[in-house]
DNA sequence: AACCAGAACAACCGCCCTATG
DNA sequence: ACATAGGGCGGTTGTTCTGGT
């Protein structure tokens, strides 16, 4: 069984189409339309399989192809998408007008991926990462942001901590966090691109994963009426139901609906607090701490000193707080398993 | 100016699904 | 029901571009 391939005819040209073997293949495109793939190099006096004409034609001569850079709107809107229909570059497709499958792979995989994996997101589940060698990563950056590489905690100049230096131990907070809440399903549940796009924003408002496919923002999550999170499909890349026969998408879409809404649920069940998104500041970080204490009452994790240290680690940037992050950031080096926390 | 590395992009490959005879 | 052609799709590779040294 199975099919031969199409190009397996010797002669056929490959690589990179000259300008003529374009003219030519939009010449008789426009002048015949569309017919069958396999025919049509001849008919067009083309030396080329018909498969290679069909993806020139698609990912290039194709009038109505948007060309240039992705908007953060259109970036926003494949990362949400592809949180729920997963690498089906096609389907990703038909919801970004004039983008190709082809086009949202290439910028995916030589950019968005990136972004996400940098934010300490597995590209491929869009949930946080809780390994270590992500925690390493975020560790060299930070040495990186607090010093030198080699030599972390020696800040000869006294420079203040920059931005990247607050992110970092943002993230890295967070990640710590994670790995000490033993039930670690707040973030694991949901999309934590938004809590690193949070941190990251610098905001204290809680962008919810389907508000980012509306262009919505809202506040905490724990806020957030469910319902209405879930109820609301007017995205205009969404199917609304009723207006198109049930597709695969729409239960796609509603799958992800419900997925935040447990997220949601979860957060409110757990105290793992929304670190940057409610807690800009002193008092509030305080306020986490009582509510984290209370929540791990029953677990005397070796952390229940966390929240103090956390205060310290954001608010200072003087050598007593970078003492602190040379002993969290020896233990995320030592440490073989996050048990041994 | 030359070289190199990494990023970006275009194109190909091979598998899979569907329509058709 | 089966075989096969046609086309679609996702993964991968190869080429070109760009910025840094």
């Amino acid at each position: 069984m199975g099919r031969p391939p199409c190009c397996n005819e010797s002669g056929v040209k490959k690589g990179p189409w000259t300008l003529e073997e374009d003219e030519k293949l939009m010449d008789y495109i426009s002048k015949h339309g569309r017919r069958t793939w396999r025919t049509l190099p001849m008919h067009a006096g083309l030396n080329r399989c018909g498969k290679s004409c069909r993806l020139r034609w698609e990912n290039y001569l194709r009038p109505d192809i948007k060309r240039g850079k992705f908007t953060e709107e259109e970036e926003q809107l494949i990362i949400n998408l592809h949180s729920v229909l997963g690498n089906k570059w096609a389907k990703i497709a038909t919801h970004l007008p004039g983008r190709t499958d082809n086009e949202i792979k290439n910028y995916w995989n030589t950019n968005i991926r990136k972004k996400l994996l940098q934010m300490g997101i597995d590209p491929e589940t869009h949930k946080q990462r809780t390994d270590f060698n992500h925690l390493m990563n975020l560790s060299q950056l930070l040495g990186m942001s607090l010093g030198t590489s080699m030599s972390p905690w020696t800040n000869p100049l006294g420079l203040q901590a920059d931005v990247n230096t607050q992110l970092a131990k943002l993230q890295l907070l967070q990640n710590m966090l994670q790995l000490v809440n033993s039930t670690n399903s707040l973030v694991n549940m949901g999309n934590p691109y938004l809590f690193s796009n949070q941190i990251l924003n610098g905001t204290n408002t809680f962008q919810v994963e389907d508000s980012i496919m509306r262009g919505q923002e809202c506040v905490n999550p724990a806020s957030v009426s469910l319902s209405q999170t879930h109820s609301d499909s007017s995205h205009q890349n969404i199917p609304k139901p009723g207006t198109e026969k049930e597709s695969e998408t729409n239960h796609e879409v509603l799958g992800y609906n419900q997925n935040i809404n447990t997220l949601l649920q979860n957060e409110a069940e757990n105290l793992l607090p929304a670190l940057v998104a409610t807690c800009p500041k002193k008092t509030t970080l305080s306020q986490m701490d009582n509510n984290f204490n209370a929540a791990q009452k029953s677990t005397e994790s070796p952390f229940s000193t966390t929240f103090e240290a956390c205060e310290k680690f954001l608010l200072d940037d003087d050598e007593t707080n970078v003492s602190y992050w040379k002993e969290i950031l020896d233990m995320t080096s030592t440490s073989a398993s996050p048990v041994s926390w």
